[in-house]
Formats: structure tokens, sequence, C-alpha cells
DNA sequence: GCGACAG
DNA sequence: ATCTTGTCGC
């Protein structure tokens, strides 16, 4: 996990978006993982009116989910929401509450999508390419790409697919609730990620180690 | 040009 | 993301 040497944060989105037409041809989506005995969750809050931005990271052993650490960093606000552009607002915390880990991740999940994304480099793979480490993208709603209905059984999913080509799974993570979106985010095949996401559930809609960072991050 | 639009 | 009470359903 790189934290160090990573580059200075931009301004503006056009100087986003350059990186991202960069950053986008790193990403591996394919299994370059090795046995996965920690994963983390990361999730971002704002407080003070937007100003600050928290990041959280939590780690769970996999494949038991139980808490082995945490950490929690934050610094000011200097990106502002724009759809595509969620890394730049979000990231700087995320690596400031990443470096104060003593446990390196085996698999990171990300609250945001991972190359379904315009430019196929949404948090969880901007987030994967910067610190070399593997991650998928778990998603609360749709960004970009189309679908059909996910049958109402837990488990079950349908291709995310955009311009032709498929950038994620839309899946149900609980029975008759509100589909998750998966991408790959970096170091990790689709189905590998599907496979882990579903082994980070329990009776909730979202995975442990997201739902421990949310707490978390809305301290 | 119009609508959509992660968190 | 965040503001917020009750309320519907398993």
């Amino acid at each position: 996990m790189n934290l160090d040497s990573i580059p200075a944060w931009v301004k503006t989105v056009e100087e986003a978006k350059k990186i991202q037409e960069e950053l986008r041809f790193k990403v591996i989506q394919e299994d370059r993982l090795s046995e996965v005995n920690y994963v983390a969750g990361v999730d971002v809050g704002f407080k003070n009116n937007y100003t600050i931005t928290q990041a959280a990271v939590a780690v769970l052993n996999y494949p038991e989910l139980t808490l082995v650490e945490q950490a929690l960093a934050t610094i000011p606000t200097t990106f502002p929401y724009i759809p595509g552009f969620l890394s730049f607002r979000e990231i700087p915390a995320i690596i400031e509450a990443l470096k104060q880990l003593t446990i390196t991740p085996d698999l990171i999940l990300c609250d945001g999508q991972g190359i379904a994304h315009p430019r196929r480099l949404g948090i969880a793979s901007h987030l994967g390419v910067l610190i070399d480490v593997p991650t998928i993208g778990v998603a609360k709603s749709i960004l970009i790409g189309k679908h059909q209905e996910v049958p109402p059984e837990k488990g079950s999913w349908t291709p995310l697919i955009d311009r032709g080509e498929t950038i994620g799974v839309v899946l149900r993570s609980r029975f008759n609730v509100k589909p998750i979106y998966i991408s790959i985010g970096h170091k990790i095949s689709l189905n590998t990620a599907i496979n882990y996401v579903m082994g980070c559930l329990t009776k909730y809609r979202l995975p442990e180690t997201t739902r421990w960072a949310d707490r978390l991050a809305s301290i």
C-alpha cells in the first residue's frame, strides 16, 4: 500500500478530467489479490456545513467480519461534489485515514463506483490505482449504465451495461430491498468482486465493512 | 439543446 | 452527503 508519493490534489474539473483519462489505463480488471484476511470499508462524512471532510476506515477480519482496527481523519474540504468527480472530493481524507492503519487491508470496499463511471475511473478505481491495493466499488445508487429488473432474492444480480460494455452488476443484497451497484475497483475481476461483497453481507443491505465505516464517519 | 447525475 | 418523525412491513 503506497501512501506516499501521491500526486498533489487538483483544483479544476478540467485538470481532474485529464487525470482520469491518464489513470483509467492503469486500472487492472483481473484478480491480482492474495489471500484475503483483512477487508476494509471506507466512507466519508461532512461537518460544519460541508467545510470539513471526515473519512473513516474500518478493517474487519475475513471471513469472520469482526472489527479489528479503525481510523478516522478530518481535513478541510477542498473540492465540490460534481457527479463524475467524487474521488477528488473524498480521496484526500481517505488517504489520511489509511495512513493511520497498522494493518494493510488485502481488499477495500469503497462507497461509490469503480469502473462503472463515464471515464471508467470512479472513486474505487481511482483509490485502488493510487495506493496499489485491490478495491471494489459498492454504490447505493447508479451513476451510469442500464440494466434489467433484478430478481428479489438475495444474491441475484443483473449486469450493468454502458455502451455495450459490462461495467458492473446490480446486486440484490437482501430480499426485496433496493439493490446495490457493484463494480471492479482495481486488481480484481467482477466475479471475484461479487463473491467478496456477498461474503461481507449479513442481514443488512450494505456490507459490514461499509456499515462500520458509515457509523464511524458520521461521528 | 435536454435530461441524468456515485456522495 | 445531510436535514429529520413517524410509520409501514417482515
